[in-house]
DNA sequence: TGGATGTTTGGACAGTCGTCAAGACTTTCT
DNA sequence: AGAAAGTCTTGACGACTGTCCAAACATCCA
C-alpha cells in the first residue's frame, strides 16, 4: 500500500519536477533575451505554452522562479570545460584549447552569460538571491580551477595564485569580453582568447 | 541686449544644469540602494526634496535621467587613484597603496560600485544605455593604464599585457571581492588587497 | 506694480506588474 | 463508469509604473 502511494507520489512529483523544469527552461530564455529588470512573469508564460497563472501553480512566487532557473542555469554551464581537461595531454594544448573555448562561449553563448552577470548583480542588491549566486559562483571557481591545475601539472609548474584569484582574474577577461562583443567591438571574442592565451602562464611561479 | 539676453539665458542655463546635476545626485542615491531594476521615478523623487513631476522637467525620460546618473558618476570616480599615482616614488611603495585602495574603496564605496557594474550589465541588454557604459569603462581602463604603466616605470620593466587586458583582470578582482564583502564574506577586502599585490608583478615581463 | 517667464506641485491617465481564486479540463484510481 | 486528484485557463484585484498636464507658485524684468 505504502509502496504503491509511493510510487504515485513519487511519479507525480517527477511529472511535477519535469514541468518545473520546463518552465525554468522557457523562463531562462525570456530573461537572457530581456534581462532581469525588463522580465515579467507575463512575458515569461508568453514565451512558454502555458498561460501566465501556470507559473504560480508551479512556483510560489516570482523569486522562487527566478531561483530556479539560477539553479537549472548551474547544472548546464559547470562543466563547459571538464572536456578539454580530460582530453589534455599537454599545456600548450589545454593552454590554447581553453583560451579558444572562452572565446567561442563568448561568441555563441552571450545571452546567457549576460544573464549570469544580470542575475549575479541582482545579488549585489537582493539578499535571496545571494546563497544561489555565491554557490554557482563557488562552482565556476571549482571548474577554472580544474582547468589552471591541470594546466600546471602540465607544465610541470607550480601554480602561483589562489583558486579564487584564478577565477576573478579570467572572470574580468570574460566579462569585459562579453561588453565589447555585444556591443559590436570587432575582434573582441579573438582578443579574449589571446587575453587568456597570455594570462595562463602568469599563473604558474616562475 | 544679446549680451543681457545671453547673461540671462546662460544664468537660466546654469541653474537648469546645476538643478539636473542635484536631481541626479539624489537618483545615484536611491540607485545605488535599491539597483536598477527595483528604483522608480517616484521613488528617487521621495528621496530628494522635490516632487516626482519634477523629473520630467528636467529631463525627457527615465532613460535620460539614468544616462545622466552614469555621466555624473563616471566625472567623480575616474580620477580615484590618480592622487596615487603622483605622489608615488618607488614600484613597491605604489604596489601597496594601489592594492590598499582598491580594498578601501571596495569596502566604503560598495553601494556605488556595485551600481556601476548594475549599469554595466544593463548595457549587455539595452542598447540606449551601451555608448555612454563603453566611454565610461574606457576612461576606468586609462585610470588603471596610469597606475600600471607608473609601476612598470618605477620598477624599471616593461608591461607585459595590453591596458584592455590589465584593467579586465583587476576589475574581475575588484567583482568578485565586491560580491563577497556585500555578501559578507570575511576578510573579503584584504583578500583583494592579497590579490592585487600579487597580481601587479604578474602585468610585468620578467 | 504688473505681466511674463520659469519652476514646482499633485493629480490623472493608461498600462503593466505580481498574485490569487473560481472554474474548466485532464488524468488517475477504484 | 464515476469519483477524486491533479493541471491549466481565465479574469480579476490592488498596487505600482512612466508619462503628461493644468494649475499654483516663484522669480524676473519693464
Amino acid at each position: 500500500m505504502t509502496e504503491v502511494t509511493d510510487r504515485i507520489s513519487r511519479r507525480q512529483v517527477d511529472k511535477f519536477a519535469e514541468r518545473r523544469a520546463q518552465l525554468a527552461t522557457s523562463a531562462l530564455r525570456t530573461l537572457s533575451e530581456l534581462g532581469y529588470a525588463r522580465t515579467s512573469l507575463r512575458e515569461i508564460a508568453q514565451n512558454s505554452e502555458f498561460s501566465h497563472g501556470v507559473l504560480h501553480y508551479y512556483f510560489r512566487d516570482k523569486v522562487e522562479l527566478i531561483t530556479a532557473c539560477v539553479r537549472q542555469y548551474k547544472a548546464e554551464c559547470v562543466t563547459r570545460y571538464d572536456e578539454l581537461v580530460v582530453t589534455a595531454t599537454t599545456a600548450e594544448g589545454l593552454r590554447k584549447d581553453f583560451a579558444d573555448a572562452l572565446a567561442t562561449t563568448c561568441r555563441e553563448d552571450a545571452s546567457m552569460h549576460r544573464l549570469w552577470y544580470d542575475l549575479r548583480n541582482q545579488a549585489l542588491f537582493e539578499e535571496s538571491f545571494r546563497k544561489d549566486v555565491l554557490e554557482i559562483d563557488q562552482t565556476l571557481e571549482l571548474m577554472i580551477w580544474r582547468v589552471v591545475t591541470t594546466y600546471a601539472d602540465l607544465a610541470d609548474r607550480p601554480l602561483a595564485v589562489t583558486p579564487s584569484t584564478a577565477y576573478g582574474l579570467l572572470d574580468g577577461l570574460f566579462t569585459q569580453a562579453l561588453l565589447r562583443h555585444l556591443a559590436g567591438v570587432p575582434n573582441a571574442t579573438e582578443d579574449l582568447a589571446a587575453a587568456a592565451h597570455q594570462t595562463l602562464p602568469k599563473l604558474l611561479q616562475r
